[in-house]
DNA sequence: CGCGCGTGCTACACTTTGTGTAGCGATCGA
DNA sequence: TCGATCGCTACACAAAGTGTAGCACGCGCG
């Protein structure tokens, strides 16, 4: 699959807007998960496959050589690891831990609500 | 399409780690979109499928589903709207439009490296 | 050397998701 | 009552993701 490039047309934007060049990149399953999960310390194929308990090499295949593309992951000895950019990604990307934590209770109170 | 729900087993997280529930929820194509381009002001089916360029309607029915599920948006006499939870989300996100254009940047750079 | 081991990655058949076009029923103003 | 719009659904096709198997390579070891 080819990487949505900023000012060329991408889904949402046929004038190319960056945001959703972005969105489309990390619109597709685990973008953002191998770059949370690559952001604690630098993995090989097989450790950061074990650390998304399911993912299809295949994908994750497809999805380092993608980001490695957008330049937001790079190969370093120890395997992948995040580019400046790319901590920086996970940096802005951060703070939905603790949103999705909330998020997670909200939804909790609805189910209980609703449940029996 | 049912919604990850932060606690049972998700894509990337058998415990259910909200921050994979989330990722899992905004990793399907168009949904960070269709979040976005509702922040601006709340919009009616048709209008929101005016905004998104191209998307099909089946696609952004679905999503609408899944993130009023998500209680992240709801209606209001104009359409849809985000929920307070779901402005949040979008609060956080925005920042990324920022770092979208600086990551084109980047790829644009290297285009030229490597072109003619 | 030759053996087993771990690692990065590919093949392939199957399932799930998304696309694009057409169009239905409800509502509304003229 | 007509047509214009609106929210939404149907459906056939295309694209993306899954899961399992396994290949090629390099490394240490007897």
């Amino acid at each position: 699959m080819k990487i949505p490039i900023p000012g060329k047309p991408v889904r949402g934007s046929r004038s190319g807007a960056p945001i959703m060049a972005l969105f489309d990149l990390l619109g597709r399953r685990w973008a953002m998960g191998v770059l949370w999960k690559l952001s604690a310390e630098p993995a090989g194929f097989r450790d950061l496959q074990a650390r998304c308990e399911s993912i299809s090499p295949t994908i994750l295949n497809r999805r380092l050589k993608e980001l490695r593309q957008a330049k937001l992951i790079d190969r370093c000895p120890r395997g992948y690891c995040l580019t400046p950019l790319g901590a920086e990604l996970y940096g802005l990307l951060e703070p939905l831990g603790a949103l999705a934590r909330r998020w997670g209770e909200a939804l909790a109170e609805e189910t209980c609500e609703g449940g029996p």
